[in-house]
DNA sequence: AAAATCTATTGAATTATTCAATAAATTTAA
DNA sequence: TTAAATTTATTGAATAATTCAATAGATTTT
């Protein structure tokens, strides 16, 4: 039994004649004649009474049969219809991962962005650890990542989106308030606050100025469950400094009055923020979306790293 | 699209591997990869996100469209049993069409034993005259009808059944009471009681004497739209005489009091009943059937006709 | 680096499908 | 009653689709 032949048979009942429903299929009458008695001798059940001269008949089981054969011919089209609005990879869900300490700062701007450029784009969000995310992604649970290199991982590609400086943030009345730029191994000498293991931001700022944890502080143990946004309130209370991803310093916070930032002497520490995903995942133009409408946003104080494609 | 595709598509979402898949198919890999690649493209949508030594990965779309195919798949399955169903020609309804005179003498004993033997086959009876009935089962309406000879026409087959004598019904007083048998051209001097025009009994009466209606009384013209039932009130009731069909004498009437019943003389005036139907119509067996519970029925005074076959 | 595991591709063989031509059956018209 | 007309079935050749074994290509695991 194929879609045809249920095609063929819909069509003589409704034109009561082999020869024009073969017509308002496109084949000739014995390619009907011939598909229609292979359909007939599989069911083992007379469709039609066949009378030359006169019309066909349908028989009581051949009506029934037909009935049937609409309902199949009606749900393939439905599929075809599903299939037809899924076409898009730019419509449908799309689960976005981000890791803690760039979502707060990349989303406000970028979602907006999205919801305007490619409206049926239903965009879910997941913030947490590199480490997770990742996890998520190979298991098809997330369609992409957003996180900071470096992320090399077999079966995942990634595209740079854009390179961040890390910048010194300290209390209004810090002994450094004057200086112009901070050399980063001067760190070492602080009450230096930072995320807990599993940031991948402690990790790079550990990397950019080895000896500042040096002393593996009491104060940084407590910030273990913490955000960015705690540590900086707390740097405004005077508890301490901290190093910043350039993004997550608003444009009106720059010289705001409690907290004062400061870029890092010499060559920047910085790290490079990327989008990832599985390198077969079908819908790459969703994510080329999404990484063009990231690196066009008014990101600032960053590096936009340009694709190469 | 075809159904075969739909169902690989089903076996790949089911065993996560096109191997498996193929194997659960009964086809070969890459004949299972060609037909999904296909339907994909037929589709204009990935349905698979394909890694190699990892296990394949549904996309969003590709579920809903799985979705939908296991409904089309269901509902040709439901196709498929629907023919199974009525695969048996003594299955489903059947209807047959049988003539006045005839009707209410051989249902009666025929429906019961039908309904034993074929307890599937829902008879739908109609009684009618022969024009009638056999303009109904041109047009499909009726499966087959019973009627008397002569009746031939194009495209219409008939089997004989059996022959039954006319017989002579008087009142218990009548003057022929004592008489053995009754010469024909006898009636012709009687009040003669006939079924009105479109009744073929009435034709065939005329037919075996035709003398008999030579008056056209006011009285059988009164009988119009009458029954043999209401003819032989009549008899019984002195009015006048009558003659019957064998089988519309009961067993127990024969010698009744009200009504005596006399054969013809010589050879008897006699009508074939026989089962009539559209030379293509595709249950022959149900039809056959019937044929052949009729002619094992239990039907007094007339010669079964044994049908070649 | 080698082995193992998948899916994709290739090319040849098989199988289905298709159509033009025509047969067969039946009805209508002459 | 024969001839023409109409309709479905059959035939045979051409085309298209499907199938599989072999193998390539890609990736992961050992």
């Amino acid at each position: 039994m194929t879609l045809t032949e249920l095609r063929y048979i819909v069509a003589v009942s409704q034109k009561n004649h082999f020869g024009k429903a073969a017509q308002s299929c496109f084949v000739s009458q014995p390619t009907l004649s011939i598909a229609i008695k292979k359909l007939e001798g599989e069911l083992g059940v007379r469709l039609f009474e066949r009378s030359s001269k006169n019309e066909i008949r349908i028989t009581e089981i051949g009506q029934q049969v037909i009935n049937q054969a609409y309902i199949v011919l009606q749900e393939a089209q439905i599929l075809i219809e599903i299939a037809q609005q899924g076409k898009d990879p730019l419509t449908g869900q799309f689960k976005l991962g981000v890791i803690y300490t760039i979502g707060p700062y990349l989303l406000p701007s970028l979602i907006p962005m999205l919801r305007k450029t490619v409206p049926n784009l239903k965009l879910i969000i997941e913030e947490n650890f590199t480490a997770n995310l990742f996890q998520s992604l190979k298991q098809g649970a997330l369609d992409a990542i957003i996180i900071s290199y470096p992320f090399d991982e077999p079966g995942i590609e990634t595209a740079a989106l854009y390179e961040e400086p890390f910048i010194v943030a300290l209390p209004r009345n810090h002994e450094w308030k004057d200086l112009e730029q901070i050399p980063p191994e001067d760190l070492a000498s602080q009450d230096l606050m930072l995320l807990g293991a599993g940031h991948c931001f402690r990790d790079q700022v550990i990397k950019a100025c080895p000896d500042c944890m040096s002393g593996d502080s009491e104060l940084t143990r407590t910030l273990e469950g913490g955000s960015l946004e705690t540590i900086r309130h707390m740097v405004a209370a005077g508890t301490g400094i901290t190093v910043l991803p350039r993004t997550s310093i608003p444009p009106s916070q720059k010289n705001e009055s409690l907290i004062i930032t400061k870029p890092f002497a010499g060559p920047s520490p910085a790290r490079t923020v990327a989008i990832a995903w599985r390198k077969h995942y079908p819908r790459k133009e969703a994510i080329f979306t999404i990484r063009d409408t990231i690196q066009n946003s008014p990101l600032e104080g960053v590096d936009i790293i340009q694709s190469v494609a």
